[in-house]
DNA sequence: GTTGAAAATTTTAAGTTTAAAGCATTTACT
DNA sequence: AGTAAATGCTTTAAACTTAAAATTTTCAAC
Protein backbone atom coordinates (compact mmCIF):
# COMPACT_ATOMS: atom_id res chain seq x y z
CA UNK A 1 0.00 0.00 0.00
CA UNK A 2 3.11 2.23 -0.13
CA UNK A 3 3.45 4.91 -2.73
CA UNK A 4 5.37 4.09 -5.99
CA UNK A 5 8.15 6.14 -6.84
CA UNK A 6 5.84 8.10 -9.93
CA UNK A 7 4.52 10.92 -9.69
CA UNK A 8 1.72 11.38 -7.18
CA UNK A 9 0.82 15.14 -7.08
CA UNK A 10 -1.38 16.59 -9.20
CA UNK A 11 0.75 18.96 -11.00
CA UNK A 12 0.63 18.72 -14.75
CA UNK A 13 3.96 18.07 -16.62
CA UNK A 14 5.10 20.33 -19.26
CA UNK A 15 8.06 22.23 -20.21
CA UNK A 16 7.75 24.36 -17.65
CA UNK A 17 8.12 21.49 -15.05
CA UNK A 18 11.73 21.27 -15.43
CA UNK A 19 12.27 24.83 -14.13
CA UNK A 20 10.24 24.43 -11.39
CA UNK A 21 12.50 22.38 -9.56
CA UNK A 22 15.58 24.50 -10.26
CA UNK A 23 14.52 27.86 -9.75
CA UNK A 24 17.98 29.51 -10.28
CA UNK A 25 18.69 27.36 -13.13
CA UNK A 26 17.95 30.00 -15.41
CA UNK A 27 16.61 33.85 -16.64
CA UNK A 28 13.21 34.75 -16.23
CA UNK A 29 13.37 35.15 -20.08
CA UNK A 30 13.15 31.51 -20.29
CA UNK A 31 10.40 30.64 -17.77
CA UNK A 32 8.53 33.31 -19.97
CA UNK A 33 9.07 31.72 -22.97
CA UNK A 34 8.60 28.39 -21.73
CA UNK A 35 5.22 29.52 -20.27
CA UNK A 36 4.45 30.82 -23.79
CA UNK A 37 5.25 27.89 -25.55
CA UNK A 38 3.38 26.24 -22.70
CA UNK A 39 -0.04 27.87 -23.74
CA UNK A 40 0.15 28.14 -27.07
CA UNK A 41 0.56 24.23 -27.35
CA UNK A 42 -2.17 23.17 -24.70
CA UNK A 43 -4.70 25.62 -26.82
CA UNK A 44 -3.47 24.00 -30.18
CA UNK A 45 -3.66 20.84 -29.53
CA UNK A 46 -7.05 21.24 -27.94
CA UNK A 47 -8.00 23.07 -31.30
CA UNK A 48 -6.39 19.73 -33.52
CA UNK A 49 -8.24 17.37 -31.30
CA UNK A 50 -11.67 18.86 -32.13
CA UNK A 51 -11.04 20.14 -35.49
CA UNK A 52 -10.25 16.21 -36.22
CA UNK A 53 -13.27 14.93 -34.19
CA UNK A 54 -16.04 17.00 -34.96
CA UNK A 55 -14.84 18.27 -38.43
CA UNK A 56 -12.82 15.45 -40.07
CA UNK A 57 -10.00 18.08 -40.63
CA UNK A 58 -6.77 19.61 -39.62
CA UNK A 59 -5.36 22.93 -37.97
CA UNK A 60 -3.20 23.57 -41.03
CA UNK A 61 -6.05 23.35 -43.25
CA UNK A 62 -8.27 25.52 -41.17
CA UNK A 63 -5.52 27.91 -41.17
CA UNK A 64 -5.23 28.36 -44.87
CA UNK A 65 -9.14 28.38 -45.12
CA UNK A 66 -9.13 31.16 -42.06
CA UNK A 67 -6.56 32.89 -44.50
CA UNK A 68 -8.36 32.65 -47.94
CA UNK A 69 -12.03 33.40 -46.25
CA UNK A 70 -12.17 36.81 -46.31
CA UNK A 71 -10.50 36.93 -49.30
CA UNK A 72 -12.81 37.50 -52.33
CA UNK A 73 -10.71 37.19 -55.10
CA UNK A 74 -8.61 34.55 -53.54
CA UNK A 75 -5.03 34.86 -53.08
CA UNK A 76 -1.52 33.99 -53.91
CA UNK A 77 0.06 31.24 -52.97
CA UNK A 78 2.89 33.24 -51.76
CA UNK A 79 0.84 35.62 -49.44
CA UNK A 80 -0.54 32.71 -48.20
CA UNK A 81 2.53 31.40 -47.04
CA UNK A 82 3.48 34.25 -45.55
CA UNK A 83 0.46 35.29 -43.60
CA UNK A 84 0.50 31.79 -42.25
CA UNK A 85 3.86 31.71 -41.72
CA UNK A 86 4.83 28.12 -43.70
CA UNK A 87 7.34 27.47 -46.25
CA UNK A 88 6.10 27.82 -50.03
CA UNK A 89 6.60 23.96 -50.28
CA UNK A 90 3.91 23.77 -47.79
CA UNK A 91 1.50 25.69 -49.02
CA UNK A 92 1.54 23.85 -52.08
CA UNK A 93 0.93 20.33 -50.58
CA UNK A 94 -2.40 21.98 -48.36
CA UNK A 95 -3.76 23.77 -51.55
CA UNK A 96 -3.60 20.31 -53.38
CA UNK A 97 -5.56 18.89 -50.76
CA UNK A 98 -8.01 21.33 -49.97
CA UNK A 99 -8.70 21.58 -53.99
CA UNK A 100 -8.81 17.75 -53.73
CA UNK A 101 -11.60 17.98 -50.98
CA UNK A 102 -13.89 20.68 -53.25
CA UNK A 103 -13.13 23.23 -50.67
CA UNK A 104 -10.90 25.78 -52.53
CA UNK A 105 -10.28 26.49 -56.18
CA UNK A 106 -7.12 27.25 -58.22
CA UNK A 107 -7.54 29.79 -61.07
CA UNK A 108 -5.17 30.62 -63.52
CA UNK A 109 -3.66 34.43 -63.76
CA UNK A 110 -3.33 35.73 -67.00
CA UNK A 111 -1.15 38.64 -66.34
CA UNK A 112 1.28 36.61 -64.46
CA UNK A 113 1.42 32.91 -65.71
CA UNK A 114 4.10 31.81 -62.79
CA UNK A 115 1.58 33.17 -60.13
CA UNK A 116 -1.33 30.52 -58.56
CA UNK A 117 -4.11 31.99 -57.08
CA UNK A 118 -6.72 30.42 -54.91
CA UNK A 119 -10.08 30.70 -54.10
CA UNK A 120 -12.61 29.27 -51.78
CA UNK A 121 -15.52 27.48 -53.42
CA UNK A 122 -19.36 27.94 -52.23
CA UNK A 123 -19.15 24.80 -50.53
CA UNK A 124 -15.59 25.64 -48.83
CA UNK A 125 -17.22 29.09 -47.70
CA UNK A 126 -20.28 27.31 -46.21
CA UNK A 127 -18.21 24.71 -44.40
CA UNK A 128 -15.88 26.79 -43.17
CA UNK A 129 -18.00 29.20 -42.20
CA UNK A 130 -19.38 26.66 -39.27
CA UNK A 131 -16.12 25.56 -38.38
CA UNK A 132 -15.06 29.22 -37.85
CA UNK A 133 -18.17 29.41 -35.67
CA UNK A 134 -17.21 26.21 -33.18
CA UNK A 135 -13.37 27.59 -33.50
CA UNK A 136 -14.52 30.53 -32.33
CA UNK A 137 -16.10 29.25 -28.99
CA UNK A 138 -13.59 26.50 -28.48
CA UNK A 139 -11.21 29.75 -27.69
CA UNK A 140 -13.65 32.41 -25.93
CA UNK A 141 -14.00 28.51 -24.00
CA UNK A 142 -10.63 28.26 -22.95
CA UNK A 143 -10.19 31.90 -22.55
CA UNK A 144 -12.97 32.09 -20.00
CA UNK A 145 -11.58 31.95 -17.13
CA UNK A 146 -9.63 35.40 -17.93
CA UNK A 147 -11.69 38.63 -17.50
CA UNK A 148 -12.22 41.21 -20.18
CA UNK A 149 -9.57 43.41 -18.63
CA UNK A 150 -7.05 40.49 -18.05
CA UNK A 151 -7.70 39.64 -21.63
CA UNK A 152 -6.89 43.19 -23.14
CA UNK A 153 -4.35 43.47 -20.67
CA UNK A 154 -2.57 39.93 -21.66
CA UNK A 155 -3.20 41.23 -25.51
CA UNK A 156 -1.21 44.61 -25.18
CA UNK A 157 1.70 42.90 -23.51
CA UNK A 158 2.07 40.06 -26.26
CA UNK A 159 1.78 43.41 -28.21
CA UNK A 160 5.20 44.41 -26.70
CA UNK A 161 6.57 41.18 -26.58
CA UNK A 162 6.48 40.96 -30.56
CA UNK A 163 7.38 44.22 -30.93
CA UNK A 164 10.52 42.95 -29.24
CA UNK A 165 10.99 40.09 -30.82
CA UNK A 166 10.71 41.86 -34.34
CA UNK A 167 13.17 44.57 -33.59
CA UNK A 168 15.19 41.72 -32.39
CA UNK A 169 14.95 39.82 -35.70
CA UNK A 170 15.45 43.26 -37.59
CA UNK A 171 18.97 43.95 -35.66
CA UNK A 172 20.39 40.87 -36.46
CA UNK A 173 19.73 41.10 -40.21
CA UNK A 174 21.35 44.63 -39.98
CA UNK A 175 24.39 43.64 -38.14
CA UNK A 176 24.94 41.10 -40.66
CA UNK A 177 24.38 43.85 -43.45
CA UNK A 178 27.28 45.67 -42.01
CA UNK A 179 29.32 43.74 -40.47
CA UNK A 180 31.96 46.57 -38.92
CA UNK B 1 6.99 54.95 -61.69
CA UNK B 2 3.65 54.08 -60.08
CA UNK B 3 3.35 52.45 -57.23
CA UNK B 4 1.50 48.83 -58.04
CA UNK B 5 -1.06 47.03 -56.00
CA UNK B 6 0.80 45.72 -54.22
CA UNK B 7 1.37 46.17 -50.48
CA UNK B 8 3.40 49.28 -49.48
CA UNK B 9 3.78 49.82 -46.01
CA UNK B 10 6.00 48.02 -43.69
CA UNK B 11 3.07 46.13 -41.71
CA UNK B 12 4.24 42.96 -41.11
CA UNK B 13 1.90 40.21 -42.71
CA UNK B 14 1.08 37.66 -40.49
CA UNK B 15 -2.18 35.29 -38.60
CA UNK B 16 -3.37 38.74 -37.31
CA UNK B 17 -3.43 41.05 -40.45
CA UNK B 18 -6.67 39.79 -41.59
CA UNK B 19 -8.42 40.81 -38.27
CA UNK B 20 -6.48 43.80 -38.15
CA UNK B 21 -8.89 44.95 -41.45
CA UNK B 22 -11.87 43.70 -39.92
CA UNK B 23 -12.00 44.98 -36.59
CA UNK B 24 -15.80 43.93 -36.39
CA UNK B 25 -15.58 40.55 -36.79
CA UNK B 26 -14.51 38.61 -34.32
CA UNK B 27 -14.37 38.62 -30.37
CA UNK B 28 -11.42 39.59 -28.16
CA UNK B 29 -10.51 36.33 -27.06
CA UNK B 30 -9.45 35.29 -30.83
CA UNK B 31 -7.48 38.76 -31.33
CA UNK B 32 -5.57 37.24 -28.40
CA UNK B 33 -5.17 33.89 -29.63
CA UNK B 34 -4.00 34.72 -32.86
CA UNK B 35 -1.20 36.84 -30.93
CA UNK B 36 -0.30 34.46 -29.18
CA UNK B 37 0.25 32.06 -31.18
CA UNK B 38 2.09 34.74 -33.75
CA UNK B 39 4.30 35.62 -30.74
CA UNK B 40 5.38 31.83 -30.51
CA UNK B 41 5.63 31.18 -34.11
CA UNK B 42 7.91 34.06 -34.65
CA UNK B 43 9.93 33.12 -31.72
CA UNK B 44 9.63 29.32 -32.78
CA UNK B 45 11.27 29.76 -36.32
CA UNK B 46 14.01 32.01 -35.52
CA UNK B 47 15.53 29.10 -32.93
CA UNK B 48 14.80 26.58 -35.44
CA UNK B 49 16.73 28.81 -37.73
CA UNK B 50 19.74 29.37 -35.37
CA UNK B 51 19.93 25.57 -34.19
CA UNK B 52 20.12 24.49 -37.73
CA UNK B 53 22.96 27.43 -38.76
CA UNK B 54 25.15 27.31 -35.68
CA UNK B 55 24.73 23.67 -34.23
CA UNK B 56 23.36 21.57 -37.44
CA UNK B 57 20.11 20.40 -35.11
CA UNK B 58 16.76 20.85 -35.30
CA UNK B 59 14.47 21.99 -32.40
CA UNK B 60 12.75 19.57 -31.46
CA UNK B 61 15.99 17.07 -30.61
CA UNK B 62 16.85 20.20 -28.85
CA UNK B 63 13.51 20.04 -26.89
CA UNK B 64 14.34 16.64 -25.75
CA UNK B 65 17.90 17.05 -24.43
CA UNK B 66 16.90 19.94 -22.43
CA UNK B 67 14.10 17.77 -20.80
CA UNK B 68 16.99 14.93 -20.48
CA UNK B 69 19.49 16.81 -19.29
CA UNK B 70 18.27 17.46 -15.81
CA UNK B 71 17.85 13.90 -15.35
CA UNK B 72 20.92 11.98 -13.69
CA UNK B 73 19.07 8.79 -14.07
CA UNK B 74 17.68 9.36 -17.37
CA UNK B 75 13.85 9.42 -17.98
CA UNK B 76 11.26 6.65 -19.31
CA UNK B 77 10.07 7.47 -23.22
CA UNK B 78 6.77 8.41 -21.33
CA UNK B 79 7.83 10.80 -19.15
CA UNK B 80 9.50 12.55 -22.47
CA UNK B 81 6.50 12.37 -24.47
CA UNK B 82 4.38 13.87 -21.52
CA UNK B 83 7.19 16.70 -20.81
CA UNK B 84 7.15 17.49 -24.55
CA UNK B 85 3.58 17.49 -25.03
CA UNK B 86 4.04 15.15 -28.28
CA UNK B 87 2.74 11.50 -29.03
CA UNK B 88 4.56 8.47 -27.91
CA UNK B 89 5.45 7.27 -31.49
CA UNK B 90 7.23 10.97 -31.80
CA UNK B 91 9.53 10.20 -29.44
CA UNK B 92 10.64 6.67 -30.18
CA UNK B 93 11.39 8.36 -33.28
CA UNK B 94 13.37 11.36 -32.10
CA UNK B 95 15.37 8.76 -29.48
CA UNK B 96 16.27 6.75 -32.18
CA UNK B 97 17.66 9.38 -34.37
CA UNK B 98 19.79 10.81 -31.18
CA UNK B 99 21.15 7.17 -30.40
CA UNK B 100 22.47 7.27 -33.63
CA UNK B 101 24.59 10.59 -33.29
CA UNK B 102 25.93 9.37 -29.95
CA UNK B 103 23.83 12.32 -27.63
CA UNK B 104 21.66 10.41 -25.47
CA UNK B 105 21.42 6.46 -24.97
CA UNK B 106 18.74 3.70 -24.22
CA UNK B 107 19.74 1.88 -21.21
CA UNK B 108 17.68 -1.66 -20.30
CA UNK B 109 15.17 -1.66 -17.19
CA UNK B 110 15.38 -4.42 -15.33
CA UNK B 111 12.52 -4.14 -13.02
CA UNK B 112 10.04 -3.62 -15.80
CA UNK B 113 10.89 -4.60 -19.50
CA UNK B 114 8.53 -3.03 -21.18
CA UNK B 115 10.06 0.87 -19.88
CA UNK B 116 12.52 2.02 -22.01
CA UNK B 117 15.06 4.76 -20.32
CA UNK B 118 17.40 6.74 -21.70
CA UNK B 119 19.56 9.27 -20.44
CA UNK B 120 22.38 11.63 -21.88
CA UNK B 121 25.45 10.59 -22.66
CA UNK B 122 28.82 12.40 -21.91
CA UNK B 123 28.81 14.07 -25.32
CA UNK B 124 25.49 14.78 -25.15
CA UNK B 125 25.75 16.44 -22.16
CA UNK B 126 28.65 18.49 -23.15
CA UNK B 127 27.30 19.38 -26.38
CA UNK B 128 24.01 20.42 -25.57
CA UNK B 129 25.41 22.63 -22.68
CA UNK B 130 26.73 24.90 -25.40
CA UNK B 131 23.58 24.57 -27.04
CA UNK B 132 21.52 25.68 -24.25
CA UNK B 133 23.92 28.78 -23.30
CA UNK B 134 23.48 30.20 -27.13
CA UNK B 135 19.53 29.18 -26.84
CA UNK B 136 19.36 30.89 -23.91
CA UNK B 137 20.92 34.12 -25.59
CA UNK B 138 18.27 34.04 -28.02
CA UNK B 139 15.82 33.90 -26.14
CA UNK B 140 16.94 37.00 -23.85
CA UNK B 141 17.89 38.85 -27.36
CA UNK B 142 13.95 38.42 -28.53
CA UNK B 143 12.45 39.26 -24.72
CA UNK B 144 15.58 42.07 -24.24
CA UNK B 145 12.66 44.85 -25.72
CA UNK B 146 10.39 44.24 -22.62
CA UNK B 147 11.71 45.43 -18.85
CA UNK B 148 12.02 42.79 -16.75
CA UNK B 149 8.96 43.88 -14.96
CA UNK B 150 6.88 43.29 -18.29
CA UNK B 151 8.49 40.28 -18.59
CA UNK B 152 7.15 39.03 -15.23
CA UNK B 153 3.77 40.70 -15.01
CA UNK B 154 3.40 38.49 -18.51
CA UNK B 155 4.48 35.89 -16.93
CA UNK B 156 1.97 35.87 -14.12
CA UNK B 157 -0.64 36.91 -16.64
CA UNK B 158 0.23 33.75 -19.21
CA UNK B 159 0.21 31.47 -15.90
CA UNK B 160 -3.76 32.65 -15.81
CA UNK B 161 -4.65 32.00 -18.70
CA UNK B 162 -2.49 28.39 -18.90
CA UNK B 163 -5.44 28.29 -15.58
CA UNK B 164 -8.03 29.17 -17.45
CA UNK B 165 -7.25 26.38 -20.39
CA UNK B 166 -6.39 23.61 -17.57
CA UNK B 167 -9.71 24.63 -16.54
CA UNK B 168 -11.84 24.54 -19.33
CA UNK B 169 -10.13 21.45 -20.70
CA UNK B 170 -10.99 19.79 -17.29
CA UNK B 171 -14.65 20.84 -17.58
CA UNK B 172 -15.33 19.43 -20.65
CA UNK B 173 -13.77 16.10 -19.36
CA UNK B 174 -16.09 15.83 -16.30
CA UNK B 175 -19.17 16.70 -18.95
CA UNK B 176 -18.20 13.96 -20.74
CA UNK B 177 -18.25 11.61 -17.70
CA UNK B 178 -21.29 12.19 -16.51
CA UNK B 179 -23.63 13.95 -19.52
CA UNK B 180 -26.46 14.68 -17.11
C1' DG C 1 15.83 41.90 -78.85
C1' DT C 2 19.22 39.42 -75.58
C1' DT C 3 20.58 38.42 -71.49
C1' DG C 4 20.72 38.04 -66.74
C1' DA C 5 18.60 38.67 -62.41
C1' DA C 6 14.50 38.35 -59.80
C1' DA C 7 10.07 36.37 -58.62
C1' DA C 8 6.45 32.62 -57.90
C1' DT C 9 5.85 28.22 -57.48
C1' DT C 10 6.93 23.21 -57.46
C1' DT C 11 9.79 19.40 -56.52
C1' DT C 12 12.79 16.71 -53.63
C1' DA C 13 14.65 14.49 -49.65
C1' DA C 14 14.66 14.21 -44.99
C1' DG C 15 12.54 14.87 -40.76
C1' DT C 16 8.59 15.69 -37.66
C1' DT C 17 4.00 14.64 -36.12
C1' DT C 18 -0.17 12.36 -35.25
C1' DA C 19 -3.82 8.78 -34.35
C1' DA C 20 -4.65 4.26 -34.32
C1' DA C 21 -3.41 -0.45 -34.13
C1' DG C 22 -0.34 -3.78 -32.31
C1' DC C 23 2.96 -6.04 -29.13
C1' DA C 24 5.00 -7.21 -24.85
C1' DT C 25 4.89 -6.94 -20.02
C1' DT C 26 2.97 -5.98 -15.61
C1' DT C 27 -0.76 -5.52 -12.35
C1' DA C 28 -5.06 -6.54 -10.17
C1' DC C 29 -8.51 -9.53 -9.10
C1' DT C 30 -10.19 -13.63 -8.29
C1' DA D 1 -2.44 -19.81 -10.72
C1' DG D 2 -5.24 -17.65 -14.26
C1' DT D 3 -7.21 -14.09 -16.59
C1' DA D 4 -8.51 -9.36 -17.78
C1' DA D 5 -7.20 -4.86 -17.80
C1' DA D 6 -3.77 -1.54 -17.80
C1' DT D 7 0.75 0.12 -19.04
C1' DG D 8 4.86 1.25 -21.93
C1' DC D 9 6.44 1.30 -26.13
C1' DT D 10 6.75 0.52 -31.28
C1' DT D 11 4.87 0.33 -35.76
C1' DT D 12 2.13 2.05 -39.47
C1' DA D 13 0.05 5.14 -42.71
C1' DA D 14 -0.91 9.57 -43.74
C1' DA D 15 -0.15 14.21 -43.31
C1' DC D 16 2.64 18.16 -42.28
C1' DT D 17 7.00 20.73 -42.49
C1' DT D 18 11.28 22.41 -43.88
C1' DA D 19 15.44 23.86 -46.66
C1' DA D 20 17.40 23.64 -50.83
C1' DA D 21 17.39 22.87 -55.70
C1' DA D 22 14.88 23.19 -59.91
C1' DT D 23 11.39 25.23 -63.09
C1' DT D 24 8.92 28.64 -65.32
C1' DT D 25 7.94 33.23 -66.19
C1' DT D 26 8.61 38.17 -65.77
C1' DC D 27 11.35 42.28 -65.58
C1' DA D 28 15.25 45.39 -66.29
C1' DA D 29 19.20 46.93 -68.50
C1' DC D 30 21.42 47.27 -71.97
Amino acid sequence: MTDTLSLTTHDHIDAEYALRENPHDHKAELRLWLRLLTCTNLMEAEIRKRLRERFDTTLPRFDLMAQLYRAEDGMLLGELSQRMMVSNGNVTGLVDRLVQEGLIERQVTETDRRAARVRMTARGRSVFSEMAEAHGDWISEMLGGLSEGDQEHLWSRLGELKTSVRGALAEQKNQRRRPK
